[in-house]
DNA sequence: ATCGTTTTTTACCATAGGGTAAATTTTTCA
DNA sequence: TGAAAAATTTACCCTATGGTAAAAAACGAT
């Protein structure tokens, strides 16, 4: 949800080339997953273009939003592909999508050659940490409601690509909820 | 609230003798500030001994336990160490608690000098974020009553030191719902 | 454009958890 | 050890959000 200069098409592309990294691509129609809950996660995935919605099941089996991932972003499954446990989450493409793969030697390789590559992989890991962070503060502080008025503020370009169904359990409610907090607004 | 092998204080107090880092300790005694929200937080802190606990206030001045940290584990303000945001976390001690004072400099030293610690440093920042990120999940799946119940299984020690005032707000509900869950079970 | 499907809204009642206040228990420390 | 302070529980009613079901609106394929 969150791009970087570093990490960036423009780099990853020349870097593919430099270090004879062999990235490999994979195309996505509107509504086609990247991945499934049970399938291994080999990779980080940087979006080329489109748009990823990440999400889970919970008990009942209700589709749970947990993240969206726009171009020049990255997206992966961390507790597969950084701790190798059992891959929760799905990664559907809400409209036509190209994605890179990269595998964790490729990411090494990357780390290892180039300079300050390490330190904004780090900067990239404290970012993804502090915006689950300060989603739970929000989670504890804010009503429903102004979640979703941040939302709108923060990531306008959500709204125009997911279901109102995606947003309400992104914001941990229903979408008789969300709707009902529309209609107040 | 997790340990690493890597950064431990016996690794970290002999990085200090071999790269002349000179870190520095603060000794706190129960109830006492290590940080208070407004004054910027410049270090990394190392809980050589005791226990810590990060909050913040909410709108209507409520404190709001954000993080626990234990010895022989890493906790910071991020958005003040890492961005140079306004700090907005207090971190108290629960109890006596000693900590090592690690800057961005010396934490750098730290990376550029001692092999793999660029690479541990990764792993824990991934740590971190899958751990919030996992919160966020629970927060959205799992009812007050069954995350009180997890909490107790995975970090024990937290019931023997905070205030159930404490973990109530860690858990996201006022202390009297927590009073009236634990008499549920 | 139209029919069928999907998405969103509305309406109803149910419930988990919140807010206030007071009672009770535990801790602190003189 | 006993009084004061702090922490916890209890009780009351209240509110935001949930669950089910159905209606309405929007979308999409032919």
């Amino acid at each position: 949800m969150f791009q970087t200069k570093f990490f960036s098409s423009k780099n990853l592309l020349n870097w593919n080339i430099q270090y004879n990294l062999d990235l490999n691509n994979a195309s996505l129609k509107k509504g086609e997953l990247l991945l499934e809950a049970g399938q291994r996660c080999d990779y980080f995935y940087f979006v080329l273009k489109g748009f990823l919605r990440v999400y889970y099941l919970d008990i009942e089996g209700n589709e749970i939003t947990h993240w969206f991932s726009s171009k020049e972003s990255t997206v992966t499954s961390p507790f597969s592909y950084f701790k190798k446990e059992e891959n929760i989450l799905f990664i559907e493409a809400l409209e036509d999508t190209d994605v890179l793969l990269i595998s964790a030697n490729q990411l090494n390789t990357i780390i290892e050659n180039v300079p300050s590559a390490s330190k904004e992989a780090r900067v990239l890991l404290a970012e993804f940490a502090m915006t689950f962070s300060r989603r739970i503060m929000d989670i504890h502080t804010k009503t429903a409601e102004s979640r979703y008025l941040k939302l709108m503020t923060d990531y306008p370009a959500i709204f125009q690509k997911a279901k109102l169904s995606h947003i309400a359990s992104f914001l941990g409610i229903t979408q008789q909820s969300l709707s009902r907090i529309r209609k107040n607004i």
